[in-house]
Parts: C-alpha cells; structure tokens; sequence
DNA sequence: TGGATACCATCTGGAAATCAGATAGATGAA
DNA sequence: TTCATCTATCTGATTTCCAGATGGTATCCA
C-alpha cells in the first residue's frame, strides 16, 4: 500500500472518474488505472464497480475512502508539523508563573496562544520566588512571570507588567477583624501566613511583620488558612476578592501605611536564549495586554 | 514523503542505529541511511543529531516520530479495516428490534459485539410491528427481533428467543386500580393505550380489548400515558417493574385469564439471504443466550 | 597511543518500478 | 447508429530504488 496510491483513489472520488481524475492530477489515465487497480489488489478488495460508464464506489471502497482520508489528515499534521518546526517553533514551551493565582487573567491570553500555534507543545507550571528564576537559570522554563524582587538579577531580561494591588487579610472570626484600625505593632502579635518556594531566600522574607510565620507554597493555600482563622496574609486583591464577597475574610484597615501595597508583575527572559516564534509572540501580547 | 520512509524512521528509533534498523528490517544500512537523509529533506528538518557513534534524535525529530506513529496507526487501520472487508465483513449492520424496551437485555450483547467486531460499523432501530417486517423485506436491516405474529411468514427465517411476560397495568389513581378483580368486560370500557407502527396492519390489533383506543409508537411511550392515568396498557413485565416499585402503576388481576400473557420472541431474517461474520455471530450469541 | 569494532555517508551498476502514449473494447446520450 | 467519453492493457523509455563496496568517524580497550 502507498501514500501515492490513497492520494488517488480521494482524487478518484473527488471527481468522479478515472480520467478527470488524472487530468485533475496531471497524470494520464492509465496511471490512475493501474494505480488502482493495484490498491485494489493489495487491499484484496473491489473499490469500485466498474460495470457502468462511471466506476462507482463499492460499499467496502467507500469505508476505505473514510479511513484513507483519516491517513491522509495524519500525514497532513505531519508535513503542517515539519513546516512549523523547519519554521523555528518550540517542540516544547514551558511558563512559569509565580502562583496559580495569576490564571484567571492569564487563561484568556493561553487561549490566544492555542489559537496561533495550535502545534506548540506548552507546558505551564507555578514555581514561586527562588524556584521560578532557577527554572528559568536551567532553562527548564523559557519565559517567567512574577514579582519585581529586591536585588535585580543580571542574567535576565525583565519587562514590566501589570500592578497587583496587595492587602492584609484575616478571617472575620479573628481578633484582629473586630479592630477599627490596626498598627503594624498589632499585626507583629499574630501568626502570619507567607507564601515561600521549596529552598529557603532572602526574597519569601519580603513584608515579613510577625515572628511568628507559618510558610505555605502558594496564594491559594494561605487565603486556605486564612479562611479557617489560622492566622493573617498580604494576597493579591484578586485572589482576596471572591471570599470576601462571601464575608468569610476581612481586609484589614492599617493605620501608617496604605492599606494596600502594590507589587510590580513582570515578564522574565534569559539575557541569552533567543526564543522561537511562539515565545515572541507571547511576549509581545502579554506587554500589550499592560497598556 | 514516504509511508516507507516513516517505516524506517520508527525502526531506528526503535533499533537504536542506522545499521541495526537495517539489520532488523532486511535491508542494507545505506538504504536506510539514505531514507532518512531523504525524508530529512523532504521535511526540511534534521532529525537526527549524527555526531555521536550513534545517532540521537533532535527534539523536532522526537515530535515528529510521534506523528510519524499517529500516521502508521491509522495505515494499520486501514489495512486492517481492509482484511474484514475482505473476509467478508458488513460494511454497515442494521439490526432490528421491536420496541427499545428490549435494550436492558439485548445491550450487554452489543457491547460482545463491538470487542468481536471493532470495526464494524453497526445501527439499532426499533421499528414496530409490520414496520420491521417491511424494513427486513426491503434489505434496509439484516436481523429482526419481534414477537411471534399471528400469521407466519414465508419470506423469513425464524429462530425462538425467550418469552416476554406481558401483564395490564393501570395507574394507581385509575378507577380499575380499586377493583379487587377485573373482568374483560371492565377493561373493555375503558380506554386502552396500545403500541402501533407507522403503518396500518392487522396484527397491531392483538390484544385489544376495549373499543376506544390511543395508538402510540413504542412501549415507553404506552408506558409514560399510563402513568398519567390515560388508560390501561399490556406492557412486557420488564418495562413495568420500574414504575411498579415507584408505585406510580398497579398490575391489574384479570378474573377470567391468567393474570400475565406470555409471548414469544423470535429472531427473523430474510430467508434467501447470506450473513456475514458478524451477522453470524450475533444469530448465534442471541440463539445461546436463550439457552 | 594504536588497534578493533561498530557506526554513518556516499558512490555505482544493475534491477525494478513508474510513466506517457497508443490501442482496443464498452457505455450512454443524441 | 454515431459520437464522445470512459476503462483496461500493452510497450518502450525514463526514473527510481537497492545491494554492495568504500572511506571516514566515534567509542572502547589494551
């Protein structure tokens, strides 16, 4: 059996007969017959019913016809494939996103992305702090999205994006949510819910009040406990907002400083990796979606 | 590109080199070479990475083997597809049962039927009475399930399946529901909700007792009136059971006959025509299924 | 370091498949 | 019946395909 051969009894069904076929092809006739005919003969089966002056389709050469065309969509993909590749594109193209909690604005843009390179490979993890700059360093991730950090790195390329707007948070059923007003020396005295990443930094100690911490991987674990009155957080207002539209959490109202901070989102690159159409193409929409 | 070419690929991915692949697949190692050389080409894409004593896949290379194997598993398909074909296979089965009320029992065959024959392309209709009669007459379906009609056909082949167990039912809030026995004359006035075909025929008269009657196509129909307390219906046991342990229905005691009426279920087929495999195997699977 | 082994790329002549064109027979419409 | 159009088959020329030989390279081991 033969690619060539499926790809002339389509053309064969397509037009209707042997000889449009072929000229359809640009062939002459007999190749088409002989082509044919062969299939027929490997396949040890009659395609067609030839005693008419139109050959028609058997009803065995017609479920033939159905699986054939699902050959020829695979090698279809296949050379669509090879063409992307050829073309530069990622056979694979890891996001790190400094916490989950950024999707919802996100999910929408990955939509996108699907759309103009249905081909690509992705694959989108959430490592926080120091884990996503080393992903990026090893290059196990090609573009990184998080928190503008104290010390600037040199290795990477940075963009800014968007601002989050960050408040401190308790459960309504905490001491602190009867306060009118809160002090920093108030907040010193609870437990506080910090997120970290899987190796100790510097950098999870950012916005650190309390000496007492409990330390979680992730926005969606503290407002967790957050909910079940273990303790206060800063989280990003949107990850705040459904359960305080529940009234399960509080924001807290402090006294010296605005009640809430804003952290600068940015996009990462390593200085020297040259990224393949799709990661451009991301870049590109992500620092548009900014303006 | 090349069905061989995509053979070869897989092979030395498989084999592991150039040479072992040729080794494997009986044929010389520059054959192969240069098929992969070619298909290289034909794909603009190196996929191997040569520099080594053995040759390594690139990473477009392992894409590409990926749809390379998507691309061979519909060809073996399709050679498959062509086997059956050849040995005989329906291209396209349409069994015939009369009334879905039988599906409970009849699906576990189907699903024997879809592991014997996976690629066989199957349909279920639930033609009534003389409809299926017709439909098998015509050729437009293969095998029948009926009950025993009142006068015999000659164009068919007939083989005993299990007895059905019909019984007449009310709903609980009809007036026959309070008697503690029924005469015929009873049921004779009120008004009787019996299955029909599309067509008129004598044999959807069988069993009528009263002289007001709604036709309806299919016992489920019959049933979902009944249960509205429309009129009372012989139905087949099975069909009531569900509504009868909801106690939305009661099965009437008939005085002067037995309570519940048997009828017969039999297997027909168009006398002079030849079945294919599967059409075999299902005659055979529902003929021991009685036993 | 040098030899042995297994690997890949390339070349070449002969075998095999493929193709265009010609021919003959068949069908269906005018 | 005639004519246009179809399919099957044959044939010689071209092209492709293949096995084998050769040379260069990577890896392992003494």
């Amino acid at each position: 059996m033969n690619l060539q051969q499926l790809d002339i009894l389509l053309a064969v069904v397509a037009a209707g007969s042997f000889s449009a076929a072929a000229r359809k092809l640009g062939k002459v006739q007999s190749a088409v017959s002989t082509a044919i005919s062969e299939l027929e003969i490997d396949l040890n089966l009659q395609l067609f019913d030839r005693s008419g002056r139109y050959p028609k389709l058997t009803e065995a050469g017609a479920r033939i016809v159905q699986q054939a065309q699902l050959v020829r969509q695979q090698c279809q993909q296949l050379t669509e494939l090879a063409a992307d590749l050829a073309g530069g594109l990622e056979t694979r193209f890891c996001l790190a996103v400094d916490d989950e909690g950024q999707l919802p604005w996100l999910a929408p843009v990955l939509a996108e992305l699907s759309a103009q390179f249905p081909k690509l490979e992705l694959q989108v993890l959430f490592p926080l702090l120091e884990d996503l700059t080393l992903m990026l360093e090893r290059g196990d991730a090609d573009l990184g999205i998080c928190f503008q950090p104290q010390q600037l790195p040199e290795q990477f390329l940075r963009w800014p994006l968007q601002q989050l707007q960050f408040a401190a948070a308790v459960s309504t059923a905490h001491v602190l949510a009867t306060l009118a007003e809160v002090t920093t020396a108030d907040l010193q005295q609870h437990r506080q819910l910090m997120v970290t990443g899987r190796g100790e930094s510097l950098e999870k100690q950012r916005g650190r009040l309390s000496s007492q911490v409990w330390w979680l991987e992730g926005d969606i674990a503290v407002l967790a406990l957050v909910e079940q009155n273990l303790g206060w957080a800063w989280l990003p207002l949107h990850v705040l907002q459904p359960a305080m539209l529940q009234g399960k959490i509080k924001l807290l109202p402090i006294n010296s400083e605005p009640a809430q901070l804003p952290l600068q989102l940015e996009l990462w690159q390593l200085r020297d990796k040259t990224p393949g159409p799709a990661g451009l193409w991301l870049r590109q929409r992500l620092l548009q979606l900014k303006g």
